[in-house]
DNA sequence: CGACGGCTTGATGATCATCAAATAGGGTGG
DNA sequence: CCACCCTATTTGATGATCATCAAGCCGTCG
């Protein structure tokens, strides 16, 4: 079910040979979590670094009155738990069942002193989240409800279609509420606007969980970014 | 009027001494900007990292349609231009006038791969804007207009207080439509949200580019974090 | 002094949140 | 295997917040 955590590379169906394995077995363990079950809280001692190995994760905010925002969903391959000042400031938690590679914060410093290409490796990581985040503040900031669910729709179609076809099929691994605290949204506003998507012959939903996406460039253009270069 | 660029370590006010410093001089470049003026484009060639060394730099995303969504305003001492593909993926300019350091790519690669300082401070920068978008995505995503309005405030104000005192005074850089932009929200909700904190109280606008914070706690209790811990 | 751009204020309306209820789906125990 | 129950989702009705459209104001700069 799981990748082999021995020393030898761990061979993975979804990810990328995994540059972390470079890091001594003993170091690391795998955490298996399931549905719904927290990795860590906001102000917990952030001691480890993760990777996701297998399965869904999200990370979020909670605000005093316990409205929730969804900072991110991660797929294997991605990590979470990055800290400068040795606490989380998110929490996180498995959306499914899943499967995460702690790698003691400690050991990671150390490692990456010696072998540059685990540093860089680790800010090729950030990076490409800065940059993913900055999309979606885009879509938290400036677009409408449809644009929303049309954009989140897209990402997760071109996940699982190539780059040529006009239709895909895919199960959404997380729930409504989900959806809408990670889109700045309402559970009722994004059935309406999932609802409003099939009417319109955009995609369709077999089941709640189940979307095909009949037309991929009408999804694009519902989407709203189409960057126009600068 | 800038700090100093020769290879002795520059001194300047604002920010801790600088590791950038470290890379040899020859390889570096300050480049001063003008009101508005742009430093990159999204879609150029990400040829450099840029550290801002003084004024108020600001990145950003525009829509096909013209909507903006500012993502961060960048201080003395922060980074920006990072990118794992060679392209920038966000706009850049300057929101006064600004000067930045200008670190080839490449060799911001070669250093960092033979001393690990510089490659940890890489990666701290960008851990430090990653934790700082989070909170930001709370804002976009959660939050109503005055509690927008006051977690900027707040920020600032933290800028320029001590953590003890209820009042501060400071100058807001940016125009309301740099405000409005950043928030998710038009100038004009700006603008009344601005003066609704005014009628309460909570702060004064002796000019419209002046603060004065009357209350830092009422501003604190207004901007709706106050963390519950998990 | 006059004109321009940025900001404020006002009036109105659209979008989306909220409250409420019905329906569907998934899992459990008989 | 089926019935039932509980929760998630959908749908409906209403209202609040915020965007939009439209003037007016203010400070700045030529």
């Amino acid at each position: 079910m799981y990748a082999q955590t021995t020393n030898t590379a761990a061979v993975r169906a979804n990810a990328e040979e995994s540059v972390w394995t470079a890091i001594p077995a003993n170091g690391q363990a795998i955490v298996k979590l399931g549905h719904g079950e927290t990795l860590f809280h906001d102000g917990d001692d952030a001691d480890f670094v993760y990777e996701v190995v297998d399965g869904l994760m999200t990370s979020y905010s909670i605000l005093a009155d316990g409205r929730r925002q969804i900072l991110g969903f991660l797929f294997p391959g991605d990590i979470l738990g990055l800290s400068n000042d040795g606490f989380y400031h998110n929490s996180c938690c498995a959306v499914g069942p899943a499967s995460v590679r702690a790698i003691p914060r400690s050991m990671l410093m150390r490692v990456s002193r010696d072998r540059p290409e685990i540093g860089a490796k680790l800010l090729e990581c950030a990076t490409k989240q800065l940059i993913g985040m900055q999309n979606h503040f885009v879509l938290l900031g400036r677009k409408s409800a449809q644009e929303k669910v049309a954009s989140f729709l897209l990402v997760l179609a071109r996940r699982h279609a190539g780059d040529k076809e006009q239709t895909v099929s895919f199960r959404l691994p997380m729930s409504r509420s989900e959806i809408a605290d990670y889109l700045g949204m309402t559970i009722e506003t994004v059935s309406r606007t999932l609802t409003k998507l099939r009417i319109n012959g955009v995609i369709e939903l077999p089941q709640t969980s189940t979307v095909n996406v009949r037309s991929l460039s009408r999804l694009e253009r519902l989407a709203g970014d189409e960057d126009m270069g600068f």
